[in-house]
DNA sequence: ATCCAGGAAAACG
DNA sequence: CGTTTTCATGGA
């Protein structure tokens, strides 16, 4: 069983990083360790201390999807600067950004729409298993998560096994604008943080929301600061009157919470956001 | 039954 | 143009 040893200042947790709701493929079974599909292969791991043990993947391989390259004290250290992030940064010790896979995070995030966690994983494990190749590990069946072309042939009445509800066409739509344009990864990520936000949004299923969160969790584009329900009560309770509590949030309110956490968080704000995002619960 | 959840599109003034 | 309504799903 191959292991990487991290260093004395490599701050990582493993359980943060993988149950804080960035990732939606992941599970910690009964034996305490994780198992999750990324890309074609099939990754166990866990943490002791200050090493991993891992299986499915190369070193180097694990090492980038953690980020494990950045350094997360300077990070959290460049907008630790009041006590409810301290907070935060303090409860949540060694979460970090996963680099995800970019057209898996975008067709994760159409799904999450006004939706709870436990739901986008049922939804995207559902797509995986329709429309994914099925993958053999440790006497246990997984699938991949599928090429846009193989969900652009999927009509929306093919789909609805996957209960995605109101959200299928706009996958099938996204799927056949990704299938048609091959690279536009790189496109997006080529762009400065608010034209490839717009760029984004011009799929269908993708608002405002859904595009931060690709860019933040696919691009490391960590201007990004995707604002949901509990974000906008969290800044609403702490950092910026808002004129109503429980309506819809407006264009308007996103952006005056994104631009001042921008300003008050710096480079780093979508990591800050994360972290409080992580910290919600208790 | 009613409300809620990592919202966004469409309809409406 | 900004604002309200509707949308499918399952858990609480």
């Amino acid at each position: 069983m191959p292991a990487i040893l991290l260093a004395a200042d490599q701050t990582f947790s493993l359980n943060r990083s993988l149950s804080c709701g960035q990732v939606f493929r992941w599970n910690r079974e009964q034996d305490g360790w994780w198992y999750g599909v990324v890309g074609e292969r099939v990754i166990k791991i866990r943490q002791e201390g200050a090493t991993l043990q891992y299986e499915g993947a190369p070193a180097t391989f694990i090492k980038h999807y953690f980020s494990l390259d950045t350094d997360l004290d300077a990070i959290t250290n460049s907008f630790d600067c009041d006590p409810v992030i301290h907070t935060a940064i303090t409860k949540c010790r060694g979460l970090r950004l996963i680099r995800q896979p970019a057209w898996e995070c975008l067709i994760s995030y159409i799904c999450a729409t006004n939706s709870n966690i436990p739901m986008i994983r049922k939804r995207i494990a559902n797509i995986a298993r329709d429309f994914g190749k099925p993958l053999e590990f440790g006497g246990h069946t997984y699938f991949s998560f599928p090429d846009p072309s193989a969900l652009a042939a999927a009509c929306t009445s093919t789909l609805s096994d996957c209960k995605l509800g109101y959200r299928s066409p706009y996958v099938v739509d996204t799927a056949c604008t990704i299938a048609d344009e091959k690279g536009w990864q790189d496109t997006i990520a080529a762009l400065p943080y608010e034209q490839a936000r717009r760029e984004l949004m011009k799929m269908q299923g993708v608002g405002p929301k859904a595009a931060d969160c690709i860019l933040l969790f696919a691009f490391q584009n960590y201007a990004a600061f995707p604002v949901d329900i509990w974000i906008r009560r969290i800044m609403q309770e702490h950092y910026i009157k808002l004129q109503s509590s429980n309506t819809a949030l407006t264009g308007w309110e996103y952006d005056l919470i994104r631009r001042f956490a921008r300003q008050h968080f710096g480079t780093y704000c979508g990591y800050a956001q994360e972290y409080l995002y992580a910290a919600r619960d208790s």
